[in-house]
Parts: C-alpha cells; structure tokens; sequence
RNA sequence: GCCCUCGUAGCUCAGGGGAUAGAGCAUCGGCCUCCGGAGCCGUGUGCGCAGGUUCGAAUCCUGCCGAGGGCGCCA
C-alpha cells in the first residue's frame, strides 16, 4: 500500500541525507488538498538534532526521494516551514480498491496486539436492579473496543463482574423483604418501583411464606436474567459472568489476605487491616478488613484480579465510569502489592450519561419512577440505535442523552445515514445482478475508470481506514470508529447522487461495481466493529407504518418511530 | 481545601503539536424521467481568560474562571 511505500521511502531518504527518521513518522492527509495527498514533516521532526535548516534538509530529502522514482507520485514538492507533501495520480486509488478487496473481512485488521491475552471487564452493575440507561455507554463502548482490540489480533474476552454479596446485597434483600411483607422500608433501601414488583411476582410465583434469604436469592436470580436480558436485546455477549461469591467460596480472598500478610504488605490500625497501598503510589493506605471482620471491596478486588492473571490474561482492562475514579490508583496500587504487575489493570474512565427528556435533566434521583432504565430506551429504540447514540461521543465527554431526540425523532438518527449507505451499496450490488451483469474478476477489470473526484475522495478515506482502526484501538476510543463510519457514508452518498453504476459503458460499470464492493466491505467492517447491523436493506420510511411486519427480512432495523 | 475530567459555531459534538479549525442539527436557498430523496449542493465574524514552552499551540505546561465528579472501616 502506497502509505508503507511513503513512509519506507522516507526512512530511506533520511538515511542518505544522514538523518534518522524516528519510528513514529508521520504520513499525514493534509486537510488542504492543494498540500497533496500525504503530508510528511519529517524535516521539521530531524531537523534541530541534526543541527539543519528544516527546509536545506527537505530540499535534499525531496531529491532523495525523486530519485527513487515511487509508485504513483507525480509530484514530490517542499512547502511551508519543511513540509514534504506528495502528489499522487488518481491511479493510487486503486490499489486501494485492489488491497480492501483483497483482504475482505480483513481489512483494518493488524496485528500489533497479537500474542495479548486481554480481558476487557465492562457493565458490572451491581445486580441490585434493572441496568439503568446511562448503562448503555458502557455496554456499546466495551463492545466496541473488545471488537477492535480483537482486530488488532488480541485474543479478548469480555467480563461481568456480579456483585452477588455483601453491603448492597443485604440493602436489597431488607428491600425486597419489606416490600414482600408490606412493612416499610428500610433507610437507605431500594425504593425503585422495580422491588415492589419482584416481590409481588415473587409473590405470586411462590407464596408468601419465603423466608429472606431464599426472597432474596430468588429475586437476585430474576434481576440477573433480566439484566442478560437487557444485554442480549443490545447484542452483547459476554464470556465469563464471575461471580464475587466464588472468590469468598475458593477461600481466594483469605488467600490474598494471607498473601499480603506475609508480604509485609499490611497493618493492624484502629481495629481493621490495613494495605499499604501508599507504598505502591496511592494517596493513603487502605483498609482491607474491617473492624467487624468483614473485608472492603477492594480485599475482595484484589483476589479477583488476582485471580483474572491466574487465569492467564497477559492485560487487564476495566471500563468504569469516571464518578469511581478516586479507585483507580488504589486498586493499581494493591494489584502491585499482590501480584508484582504495574499498571494494572487499565482503568478506561467515561464520563457519565446526562439524560435529558423534555429539555429537563432526569435526574437519578432515589424517588421511585424517576429511573429511567436500558429497557425504557429499547423499549423504544432498536440496539442499533442506541449503540450507535452512544458511540457517537468520545468517552472524555459527558454525554447528553436526550430521549425525545433518540426516540422521537430516531429518524434522523447518523446511525439510519450509516445504515443508508450500506444498504443502497447492496441494492447496487442486487440490481446488478438482477440486470444480469457479472462482475469479472478484479484482476481482469480495469480500475482506470474511477476518476471522478466522488470516487477518488471516497477511497481516500477508505484508504486510510487501517490507521482509523489502529488508532481507535490504541486510544481506546471507539467513537473515531463512529465518526469514520458516518463520514465514510456521506461521502458514499455523494458518489451515488452523482455517479451510476449500471446503464454505463461495460468498462465503467465493472471498475464501479468493484468500487461499490470495495465501500460495502470498509463500511461492513466499521460495522461490525460499532457492533452495529448492517442491513442489505432498510424498512420504507412510507411502508413502516402499515406494514412493519413485512418480508423485508430480519436484517431490517425498523425504525422506532414505528412503535407508539 | 486537595485531586480528576471537561470548556471548540445558536445547539450536539469531532479535531488533541503542523499549513486557511470541521461535521450534524437548526436557519435560509437550490436539486427529483435517475441503481431507494432516510439523499445531494450552497449558506458559518467559534477554540472560556491570561501567561509560558516551540520553527509552529485549539492541542503541551502554569494560573484564573466556569461545569461535572471524587476525597468512607460505602460500592
């Protein structure tokens, strides 16, 4: 590909101008096209330790590089403070059709993180009720980056990390008994409206004779399926649900205990256990055993990360949300005390959900009904939808999640704009077929013909697709995969307003039919990374309304508008 | 008080050392004998403020202002 032929041609430039080109080299797109096609500042970036003139040093890697007479460069000019931008002929493009079909599926793979064992732990509500909707931003981000670490040739597996014990357990279970019983509530219970109604089914399906422990293993089972549930309507699934209660069963928590103890890593203060976690770069040292004798949740951390390396994972990921921040360091701090690992695990911190229906903030306020949950939202949005909502903004942000806009007005939702442009290459590719025209095999059809500026800026942001994934992955930042996607489309909907692929000469249509097969393949896969369908085709906005039933197949999303 | 994250167009957000800062929505105005109009094209006095580092800062550093979050033997 014309970018490892760029970036191979300047390190061998530099080498014979006596500079050194650093591995990190950019080859940049430059947003002024008249700066050419790719960009590099490699003068600029060598220019002081070699003690040169930025622009003397790209004069004479300029003429290094003419003199290698490259593939496609036509034109290899100096620009600006040291700028070394080429001018490539349209013909580059089609190597870029060339390799995306060629690597299919493929394409945007990598493999610099294969031999990587990571697990990726994402969700992990507490099952002390429905996920709520700000849930959902976890869900389709860990998704997503679990896809593309995977891409870039990890082996991850996605975790559920159930809280199945200790304070927030017994909340509910005094909760879910009191509602069972008709007494009040405890201070501090679940005053969700969801406990009223696991006890009357509890209820219902069981008498009213249960007593507390067996209420509340019933009911924990229950909001457990129903948060499967939830996950399964959204399209995620999960290796490994680990059960917090496995940890105390094995005894693996007084094993970290004991292992710590010998370490001379702990302390006897004010009646509890502490860690000395401030050794390992946290702000203080923290208790790991209560004056009561009950262990913290961090005790009960560090044996399941613990735990996690026993496994085999050579990388721990966590994706929490940014309020449990203050954890990180000490939770890094005591994994390094139990197993020697730094860094460990990553904490990926977002920002938290706002939800806003009726312009007013919803607030999470205790008050019963005011909970908007995952299941409201699918209730009244595909998965696609709201994965696609979610992943649309970087985790860095705190993201407005305004329902009336998501739901209401779903239709002009990026993700059907994304959706559109998949399935319009598919109805193309239908037509075609219908119509009775083949496509020859791409090594007998000449790409020559895509030159119009549609087709040659389309495969331009198809080419450098490949960076978007690595970068994405690196960053863990799936929403550059969302913002590539929509982009990609618009720019796929322009090629289709003005250009045609069928009704055109026979050297026009083949070149073209391979170009459309070239955009479904990169707009599959950034697909298939979001998590989100693909759809050969889309639900009539017109017929949705009568006949949402239809045979348009499952791989339909219909758009939700069509449900009250 | 200390710590973390974030302040970019009317709104929601990209861009996170490179050359003239972008998209969607909204506004206003164009485009349908056409592979599906859920489309295309045009329309923009914006990087919170002030210093600093650099050949170059929206981007990195410091301070201030503003928003959110965190500072438990809760999770």
């Amino acid at each position: 590909m014309i970018r490892e032929d760029l970036i191979s041609a300047l390190h061998r430039a530099a080498a014979a101008c006596g500079a050194a080109a650093p591995d990190d080299l950019a080859l940049d797109v430059p947003r002024q096209r008249e700066h050419g096609d790719w960009s590099s500042n490699l003068a600029m970036r060598v220019a002081k330790e070699a003690g040169r003139n930025p622009r003397e040093l790209a004069t004479e890697l300029v003429g290094a590089l003419e003199a290698m007479d490259l593939a496609h460069v036509e034109r290899i000019e100096l620009a600006g403070p040291g700028f070394i931008n080429f001018h490539l002929a349209p013909t580059w493009v089609h190597d870029v059709v060339r390799d995306v079909v060629e690597r299919g599926a493929g394409y945007g793979a990598g493999a610099d993180l294969a031999g990587r064992r990571i697990n990726l732990e994402f969700v992990s509500a507490n099952p002390t009720g429905p996920l709520h909707a700000g849930g959902g931003r976890w869900i389709a981000a860990g998704d997503a980056i679990a896809n593309l670490l995977a891409i870039r040739g990890a082996e991850v597996s996605r975790e559920y990390y159930l809280n199945d014990t200790g304070n927030q357990l017994n909340l509910l279970k005094a909760s879910l008994a009191a509602r069972y019983r008709g007494e009040p509530l405890p201070d501090d219970g679940y005053v969700g409206d969801y406990v009223v109604e696991l006890a009357r089914e509890l209820r219902d399906a069981h008498g009213g004779d249960l007593a507390d422990d067996d209420l509340c293993e019933l009911g924990l089972q229950r909001i457990i399926d129903g948060i499967r549930s939830d996950l399964e309507r959204i399209g995620v699934q999960f290796d490994t649900w680990f059960s917090e209660r496995t940890l105390h069963e094995r005894g693996d928590v007084a094993a970290v205990l004991t292992l710590l103890r010998e370490g001379g890593e702990t302390y006897e203060h004010e009646g509890a256990e502490w860690l000395r976690t401030e050794q390992h770069g946290d702000t203080r040292d923290r208790v790991l055993v209560r004056s009561d004798g009950t262990t913290t949740y961090l005790c009960n951390d560090l044996a399941y990360h613990r735990d996690k390396f026993a496994r085999g994972f050579t990388h721990l990921i966590n994706i929490w949300g940014s309020d449990h921040h203050g954890q990180v360091k000490s939770l890094q701090a005591g994994v390094e005390a139990v197993t020697g690992q730094v860094d460990e695990p990553e904490i990926i911190l977002g920002q938290l959900v706002r939800l806003v229906r009726g312009g007013e903030e919803v607030r999470l306020s205790k008050r019963a009904g005011n909970v908007v949950t995952l299941a409201d939202i699918l209730d009244e949005v595909d998965g696609d939808v709201a994965r696609m909502t979610f992943l649309l903004q970087s985790l860095d942000t705190k993201q407005t999640f305004d329902l009336d806009v998501v739901t209401s007005q779903a239709m002009d939702n990026p993700v059907y704009y994304v959706q559109m442009a998949h399935a319009r290459i598919a109805s193309i590719a239908r037509k075609a077929t219908d119509a009775g025209v083949d496509r020859r095999p791409i090594a007998e059809v000449d790409l020559g013909p895509l030159r119009h500026a549609r087709e040659v800026e389309t495969l331009r942001k198809l080419a450098v697709f490949p960076d978007v994934v690595a970068d994405a992955a690196a960053e863990r930042a799936p929403h550059k995969i969302a913002h590539w996607a929509l982009e990609f489309s618009g720019l796929f909907h322009g090629f289709y307003h003005d250009c045609r692929v069928l009704g055109e000469d026979d050297d026009v249509t083949q070149a073209r039919l391979w170009f459309n097969e070239a955009c479904r393949i990169g707009l599959a896969n950034a697909l298939a990374v979001l998590g989100v369908s693909a759809p050969e085709t889309m639900v009539r906005l017109d017929d949705a309304g009568d006949d949402a039933d239809g045979d348009r197949g499952a791989a339909s999303p219909a758009p939700s508008g069509v449900r009250e």
